[in-house]
DNA sequence: GTTTAACGGAGCATTCCACTCCGTTATTTT
DNA sequence: AAAATAACGGAGTGGAATGCTCCGTTAAAC
């Protein structure tokens, strides 16, 4: 760790010294929680984080002076990358690769979703914000495939968040073999997902699930 | 709780007064320990257990000398629960819906799963013995399907214990919303399992995961 | 050479938790 | 009815883990 530090000057010609290792600190921790968060659950020490990041503690607490505040930082930022694989799915040709790309890219993601998180942090505007633009276009993509025919009529927006939520819970030590794993399961399931001239026999069971239960999960503090 | 206990004489005609209570306690701990652990992880307070059972903690402790030899025989418990649901399976009429029920019942049963308990507890002799009967249970329930042509060619057994394994990842604190939900995954991927003439234009993709990792996951002590 | 900005990590106070100990209560035996 | 027995409950204990602070160190900037 200290060759790291050592070697910093020379990583990013664009500031020098401090300020450049204190830009790349930055970056390292978000990264660092997210993976450290996602995989281990929220009550994952922030030693863990720091050290991940390969940084000292009291450097992560300069920047988030809580705990919880980190915790929060990090939902905004999960929420945006949904978002971000939303605009790309939007912009794919076909509606079904559209959707399909956006389940696999959320999932994948994988650390970065925050069900383990939810619950366990104080709900923020910033945070109801970003999440609101996420759920928005998520719409959108979900509207999209069915409007093409190609998703079953019976599923809906919030079906396909619990599936996302559903495949992105995983062991706390992943190994590379369960990603293989999870992407024939994922792989299982948008089968399953796809219109077909028989869904009508096999229809989903119960009415779909409503928002509420979503959002609840978060707005408990 | 002082209620239960005094109430306690009338529940079981067989067995009277404090063997009565004993017997009951047996029961209602293994039945506490397998929701507590399996919803909130193996790490979950031993006194969790103990409260949920309505029972004080020295009573756990008469039964089960540490909080690891109870996991241990939790661990075998379920895998018999496991095999139960796979005989059942096997005496069903139709392939299909006995794999279908098997599925949805190890998943249902879910307070049953142990993949949260998996890598915290030392193997023992007689969880690798339990284990050895449920996959067989399971290897022949699937079999059946496939021999059946009722389940997709390239699903293997593998596969299905994994989506048993995944949607038997719950938050925290389950809601009845929750298991509605559950119930819907369980359903697509269902019917993404069933053998269709598109199969193979929608193939699972890479190569059928191997036995060794979900091995693994319960070998590493 | 001095100031300043960023860093690292030992240490503190607190919480949490597995497990023990002992007094209480209810049944059974004599 | 009294003594012995069996099961119970839960406060208490020691130790480990964890969030966060404090302060001495290091290196860039002036």
């Amino acid at each position: 760790m200290d060759i790291l530090v050592t070697m910093s000057t020379s990583e990013r010609p664009r500031k020098r010294g401090r300020q450049a290792e204190a830009a790349r600190n930055d970056r390292r921790l978000l990264a660092a929680a997210r993976e450290v968060f996602t995989s281990q659950g929220a009550d994952a020490p922030v030693s863990a984080v720091a050290e991940r990041a390969g940084v000292g503690i009291a450097t992560l607490y300069r920047r988030y002076g809580t705990k919880e505040e980190l915790l929060q930082k990090l939902t905004v930022s999960a929420a945006e990358q949904y978002s971000e694989a939303a605009r790309t799915a939007l912009a794919a040709e076909d509606p079904w690769e559209g959707l399909a790309g956006y389940v696999r890219e959320c999932v994948d993601f994988g650390p970065g979703s925050l069900a383990p998180i939810a619950g366990t942090v104080r709900f923020t505007p910033e945070m109801a914000e970003a999440g609101r633009v996420s759920d928005r276009l998520a719409d959108e993509v979900v509207a999209r495939a069915h409007a093409a025919g190609v998703l079953r009529a019976d599923a809906t927006t919030i079906d396909v968040f619990l599936v996302i939520e559903q495949f992105s819970r995983r062991p706390p030590v992943p190994t590379p073999a369960d990603a293989h794993a999870r992407e024939r399961l994922v792989a299982l399931v948008l089968d399953g997902l796809r219109a077909r001239p028989d869904n009508t026999d096999f229809p989903l069971p119960g009415r779909p699930p409503s928002a509420e239960r979503y959002d609840e999960l978060w707005r408990r503090d």
